[in-house]
DNA sequence: TCGTTGCGAAACTTAGGCGTATCGAAATTA
DNA sequence: TAATTTCGATACGCCTAAGTTTCGCAACGA
């Protein structure tokens, strides 16, 4: 007796994964060389996956759905977080923006985000869900964690520190002149957040 | 005698102004309705400015020429300064920030200076020069003041003190869930930087 | 009045991308 | 082996927009 696979196998061809594969990292390639998702074309993708345009439509229905899966195919694996002090476990969220930041395909697919929201809202929605969501959750416990444990100031308001340490951190991305952010620039981020630009008394 | 004007007046009917005005008023609408530099149509502009093609063309070479110009005429009126006290100061600074990023053109504006500088450097450089950098002057002053005046921490990093005011501001206009931003939260930016996130000992 | 230049509208050429269809070859099941 | 499906390639019709040209008219100086 032959075993049956769990989905039965249609008859004919089966479709290649590594085309599927290809289609997708030359999606990413090419957002990640700076083209927006208006310029970017599907016949462009065809060409740099080395793959039909026939291939794409069989599997995309059009130039938006690709660019959703495409951009949920980046992981998102968030910094072990040793847990030993609040500020050490900030260190390691920011300085894992940082990380991130450097690589160009982050870095424009973070670009688009940004941007393109307006235009793209099912793409943001998803976006949002799946890189946004879990990095602010884990900053958020962080933080409550600091606040219950005296690391914090007991009366902070969790959002508005959130906004100071990520907001600081994507200015920096954004405006850094040129080239690499100082290696350590997270610790000096959160130092300064935690102390203030006020002199302590 | 016929007073010559300043500059010889070629023969021939003069450019219209009116038409000038109009077309970069279309261009700023376009831009300010969520439109990416690279869907601007030339086209678009000239149907809602109700000039034809030819007169777009026969001012600015192609599209981002006109688009710098456009983005050119934006004024940046910097909020005057009571000088009063420093916070103050970087309140009225910030809340300036808050005020531009309710309109719509502001807004569009600045997200396409923050995605597409890459695609279009020449677009960034002018605009940064325009826009950006009278208000990075303006709170680096603010700043300083504050250090000598014994205000702020004298070991203060004043680009970091600027990442963090500007940033946290940018971080709120960017990610307000809907609508507007408090009116107050200049002020507990502004605060709160000052202040630290540290408990006060 | 005449020559010159700008005006808006429209037609035109060129370029490129979309989404579909068709081809012969390849991969798979029955 | 026969039937089926996918493969990459290419051609097709359609559309949008760029940038140019032409047209008849308007506004200016001489």
């Amino acid at each position: 007796m032959i075993q049956e696979p769990a989905v039965a196998r249609p008859a004919g061809r089966p479709r290649s994964e590594k085309a599927e594969k290809a289609i997708v990292e030359a999606t990413l390639d090419l957002l990640g060389e700076g083209m927006g998702v208006s310029e970017l074309s599907i016949e462009a993708i065809a060409s740099r996956a080395g793959v039909g345009k026939t291939t794409i439509y069989r599997r995309w229905s059009n130039k938006e759905d690709l660019v959703v899966d495409a951009l949920a195919t980046l992981k998102a694996p968030l910094p072990e977080l040793g847990g030993t002090s609040v500020r050490d476990d900030l260190i390691s969220l920011l300085d894992a923006m940082r990380r991130e930041s450097a690589q160009p395909r982050s870095r424009c697919v973070m670009n688009i985000a940004m941007s393109e929201a307006d235009r793209y809202p099912r793409l943001m929605e998803r976006f949002v869900k799946r890189a946004i969501t879990p990095r602010r959750q884990a900053m958020r416990a962080v933080i409550e964690r600091g606040i219950a444990s005296g690391e914090l100031n007991p009366d902070l308001d969790v959002d508005m520190g959130m906004a100071l340490l990520s907001g600081t951190m994507h200015w920096h991305t954004k405006w850094a002149p040129e080239g690499e952010l100082a290696p350590d620039l997270a610790e000096r981020v959160v130092d300064m957040v935690m102390a203030g630009i006020a002199p302590r008394p």
